[in-house]
Formats: C-alpha cells, sequence, structure tokens
DNA sequence: CGTAACCTTGAATAAAGTCAACATGGGTGG
DNA sequence: CCACCCATGTTGACTTTATTCAAGGTTACG
C-alpha cells in the first residue's frame, strides 16, 4: 500500500503522466509492477517479445543492439523518470535491441494494454505519448547525422559539447567503452581522440572528468573542417 | 468537388486512415490540402517549421540531412499512400530533415491542427499514428545497426535482399547516387562493390537491373564475415 | 545528334580499426 | 589496512577499409 502511493508519486511528475488526472494516475500506479535488475543484467533481449514499457526509477538502463561476434552498438541511455520499450509495444514485432542495466536499477513495468486504455480514456496521453516518441524518432535522426556527417573527433566534440555541464565541467556517465559505442567509434580511438583534444590545449582531461577549455575552438572543428 | 471525393477515396486506403468512419474521413479530406512539387523541388528545408503531415499521392519524395559541404545523408525513401513529418509535428522543433521530390509528387497537406483534433475524436486513431511512428523507429534502428555493425559489402548485400523482388529480379528505384547515400557509402564505392558481387557470380548487373543468383551464398557473406 | 547527368574505374590517400602489450585503479578478501 | 586482481583505459605499430580525386565511359533525353 505504501509502495503504490510511492509509485504514483513516482509516475506523477514523469513528463508521460504529467497530464492524468487523479483518478488515471491511480489506475497506471495500480498496473504498474516493480521491476528489479542487477547491474548488468538484462531487462530484455533482442528478440524477446514486447508486452509492455518501463520506466526507470532508480538507476540507469542502456538499449543496444547486440552484433553475432559479440560487440553492440549502443543506441541509447536512460535514467530516472524516462521511459523505454514503448515504441516496440505499439508493432507487433519483438524487440530489436536488448536492455541491459548500467546499475542497480529499479523498474516500473506497465502492461501495453493498460496503456492502451489510458489512450482510450484521455487523448491528452495520447499526445504525451507520441510527443514521447517523436522525440525518440528526433534523438536517433541526429545519431543518424553524427554518425554519418561527422568524423570520428567531430563525434568526441560534438558528444562533449552537448553533455550537461557545470562551470565548463563534465562527467562520462558511464564506462568510456559504452560512450565509445554510442559514438560509433572504438574504445581506442576514443581514448586517442580525447588525448589528443587535451594536447591541443580544447580539453583538460582526468578520468571520467572532463573541463571544457575552449567552446569556440572546438565548434570551430565541428563547422571548419 | 470531384476533386474532394477522390482525396478521400485516397486517405481510405492508407494505412493511418484506414479506421476512420465516412464522417471522420469526409472532415480529414476537408481538411487536406494538395501540394504539387517538381522533381528536385523541396517540399520543406532542414530548419522550416514543421506545421502538419504529408501524404504521397502521386510520385516519391526523399528524406535526408543536408550537411554543411553539400554533401547530404538520405534516411527514408516515401512513395504513394505513405505519410512523412509527423513526426516532428508532435514537438515544437522545426525539422532537421530537408524532403525533396525524387519525380513530379502530388502531396495532401493535412494541418497539425486537424490531425490533432482526430486523435481527440477518435481514440483508434491515436493508435494507428502511434502504431506509425513506431515503424519509423524501427525502421531507423535497423539503418544504425546496417550502417554500425555492417561492413560496406554486407550493407549493399542485405540492400539486395531487402529489396522486394519477382523471380529473383530486383530494380534500383533511384539513382545509384541516392541509393548509396542512403547505405552510407560513396557511390564509387556501391559501384565496385556491385561489381563485385557481379564477378563473384552472387548477382547480374544490368544497369538499374539486378538479379539475384545467389542467395545463400549472399546471405552467408552476411554473417559468415 | 549532342549534351548533361549518371556511372564506372584506377591510383593514391587518409582515417579509423585491429591486435597486442602495458598502465591504472577501485574494490574485495585476507 | 594492505595487497592483489580484474575490469577499465591507454598507447604503439600495423593493417584494412573505404574515400578522394581525377579521368573516362554510358545513357537518356531534348
Amino acid at each position: 500500500m505504501a509502495i503504490k502511493l510511492d509509485i504514483e508519486a513516482l509516475l506523477a511528475h514523469l513528463p508521460l503522466f504529467r497530464s492524468l488526472d487523479k483518478t488515471q494516475l491511480v489506475l497506471m500506479a495500480q498496473a504498474s509492477q516493480e521491476v528489479r535488475v542487477a547491474k548488468h543484467g538484462f531487462v530484455f533481449h533482442r528478440g524477446d517479445a514486447a508486452s509492455g514499457l518501463y520506466v526507470v526509477a532508480v538507476g540507469g538502463i542502456k538499449l543496444a543492439i547486440p552484433s553475432a561476434n559479440g560487440q553492440e552498438k549502443v543506441i541509447e541511455f536512460f535514467s530516472p523518470g524516462q521511459a523505454f520499450g514503448e515504441a516496440v509495444m505499439f508493432l507487433d514485432k519483438p524487440y530489436m535491441v536488448q536492455a541491459q542495466a548500467l546499475e542497480d536499477t529499479l523498474l516500473l513495468w506497465i502492461d501495453k494494454q493498460d496503456i492502451y486504455a489510458a489512450i482510450d480514456r484521455d487523448p491528452s496521453f495520447a499526445r504525451r505519448m507520441l510527443a514521447g516518441l517523436s522525440l525518440r524518432l528526433h534523438a536517433l535522426v541526429q545519431d543518424i547525422e553524427t554518425v554519418n556527417l561527422q568524423n570520428a573527433s567531430q563525434r568526441v566534440i560534438s558528444y562533449l559539447l552537448k553533455q550537461p555541464r557545470e562551470a565548463e565541467h563534465v562527467q562520462f556517465p558511464f564506462n568510456k567503452n559504452v560512450i565509445a559505442s554510442k559514438l560509433g567509434l572504438t574504445p581506442e580511438t576514443l581514448s586517442r581522440l580525447l588525448h589528443q583534444l587535451n594536447s591541443k590545449g580544447y580539453i583538460a582531461v582526468d578520468g571520467r572528468d572532463v573541463h571544457i577549455l575552449d567552446v569556440p575552438g572546438m565548434e570551430a572543428q565541428l563547422y571548419g573542417r
């Protein structure tokens, strides 16, 4: 019971559910189930049937495409408050990505049927859902742009500039391995490029901490060459 | 008047609008406007505000990301019956892609407000819309997979195998230039790879016509190496 | 029949990947 | 609390892959 209340509060301030009224929110909260996944554990694998959507309550998730030879291409990260797995829910196709916990993670899972019910009850929920998918699409197109139209160094620069930063300080939220895959690079190449940007005085790297020293210089690299 | 009737019939058998009842369909048809675009003409540019969605009635459209140095990365093609431009409509962001006619094209344009109205009136329309976006997302993820996890030759092979074919015969629907960009290759590389697949006996190329000769062999290239 | 757009081919180059060795360092168990 | 160890990250030498640049060939179409 106490748990149910927590869930309701949690859902209440997610963008996706923000437009729901009290009654609807209670329904959603009741429909939610807690799912716990240990670090490195899988929420689902490629090929699994998609039966609902997940919301991250605590922890972090990465979505990735696995490849035959053990590599993987990281598609997206999700942190608390974000939903994933919604896209495939609306198709009758299995997941083509896998979802893996980057740390010990607590998720909420909501069944497809309950989502459909909410859509039918409340058009503005449908709009939120549509906006959510659109945002995802937008992000993917940006990724495609990055991988296809920018060289390795530019990709690293735009990644760094896109990260939220406080006082010109940025922190890699995960293994550089994982970041490299997101950028479509090998870990070796990422390492070398960071070193190179460091040498040129654009950034100062210290482990996962990066100080951005020369934003205009970096931006010049993005457009100039 | 006659035109309006045509529009209604056209809309009636699009997946997106198939669930609408007669009344709704009439409303949609009334909300639609014809847009004509000559070959190579632009429907919209990157940076334009998104104010509605387009449906291809006749012709063909390509969506692409333009880059600074005059290149572009082709994202998707649309043929009669398909809708595009819906994704960004739900965000308040400008287009990040441009839409260009591959041939003389007739489009229908439906204003955002009319789409929203339809969503509010009919939850099953909302579902169609969601399914449409999901499908788009799915396709993009597949593209990301192709570009990141397959080498140039594998990309060409999977493109060929994915194309609809009759009696092992496939035809490039557009300039090889455009296909190359979709695959994330230069035209030169595409040309060389087709030649190579030809030499190896996997395919027989004659201009835009390709005969697929050895499907198992090609599939082996996809997984084997 | 001529011209422009499209496509192919070759040689040289550059960019990033691979493989392998080594460094670092955070966490755990002794 | 220290030492060891495994996961993570770095560096170097070499290789591969696809691009670039340039020239020439083809094709479709006015």
